[in-house]
DNA sequence: AACCTCGTATGACAACCGTCATGCCCACAG
DNA sequence: CTGTGGGCATGACGGTTGTCATACGAGGTT
């Protein structure tokens, strides 16, 4: 298993990924180019840290976003603060420009979707390896077009705790509120993106990463 | 690339999903097993049965549920009228019992979700093709446990279309239905799922997958 | 100091939503 | 041939939601 033994050159991965088949798949697929291995692998965003620690560091850590305990961009974001010498690559499903935005301001090297060819993966790695930063032109190119999260903190806040199909007592509930306030604050993410009614606030907050 | 000529008794296998990179990673990991080959990939629900036939027959067909074109579902179920002789393994990234029912409608073999191992993905092909069922049992009990959908096929429409946040008067459009009528089947559906409003009853659905 | 944005609140009004009773037609099972 | 259940419709009622005007304090900018 440790073919390489202490004189090994290949870059060293972490891999954050949720779903273990699909981590076990990426996992084959970098092991098999020349110049890589993957010496971790971990299933929720809370682990990421704590396993680059234990690893004695690593060169690439390769971050799904959709994970349990902490998305991928809160533990890019933790993996800054205390590996920051680590390159980090988000990778996910959903190409959403507010991930992107998002990736970036957590000092992500690369930001790549899934539904790119599996060679980019490889590529993307040693790219940034080299210092370079690697992102999808079309989506970044959205993101500019979208351009900042127009809601305030408490819009998100009251949005997001309406997304379950919460009714307004319980949102107020929740964030202790009055239920007035809701409304107002509600009628303003409603206004902001567009929608007419929170249900449709909701869909396209998610879509734009905004949530 | 085609190691085996004309005597290769591997498996024969087509993988059906929309992410590329997933696609690709999955290929990777079956062509290691000695057992088995991957003839053909598509990214398209639409595109499963034409590539089967144009492969002239495959063992087993691995179909992803959320692909575009055609959910992996009813690709499967097209998949029993065209080729009834090919194996259909569903893979899916959420576990929802209503989606177990309906692949077995659909005359499933086997029902995997993606973040089971990833060598479980190889053992089930296997125990397919020796004519066994493959279905996780927690999955198993939690259908049997929420019982039927309970909703109407009509039921399901208007929910379905109530889901993106269009207002009553766009759904009544979009179904040729009078408003009020809307309202009835929305009323019903909040009441069958236990929710207390339309937003809440379109996540429960869609967690159970009645939708 | 004047101005802006954000967070919070209230009250009033109109529009929309959820419920219920009731009716009709059609198909299918008993 | 008489229930029963699904599909469709109307009307009425009360509750929820969305909008708007208005207000006040805290923090930051000009």
């Amino acid at each position: 298993m440790n073919a390489g033994s202490d004189q090994d050159r290949r870059i060293r991965i972490l891999l954050a990924e949720d779903q273990a088949m699909i981590r076990e798949a990426l996992a084959t697929l970098l092991d098999l180019e020349p110049d890589m291995r993957v010496v971790g692998q971990v299933g929720r965003g809370d682990q990421v840290a704590d396993a680059v620690t234990a690893l004695g560091g690593v060169d690439v850590a390769l971050l799904d976003i959709e994970m349990p305990g902490l998305d991928g961009l809160s533990a890019a974001a933790e993996l800054r603060r205390r590996h920051p010498e680590t390159k980090v690559v988000v990778l996910t499903t959903f190409g959403r420009p507010g991930f992107l935005r998002r990736a970036m301001e957590a000092g992500a090297a690369a930001f790549m979707v899934k539904d790119a060819p599996a060679a980019r993966l490889a590529e993307a790695i040693r790219r940034v390896l080299a210092g370079e930063r690697v992102i999808d032109p079309d989506l970044a190119a959205a993101a500019l077009a979208d351009g900042v999260n127009p809601l305030t903190g408490r819009e998100r806040d009251v949005l997001a705790a309406s997304a379950d199909g919460s009714v307004n007592a319980e949102i107020a509930d929740k964030l202790c509120l009055s239920e007035g306030t809701v409304r107002n604050y509600l009628s303003a993410c409603i206004q902001k993106t567009g929608a007419r009614n929170r249900a449709e606030a909701v869909r396209i907050a998610q879509e734009k990463g905004w949530l």
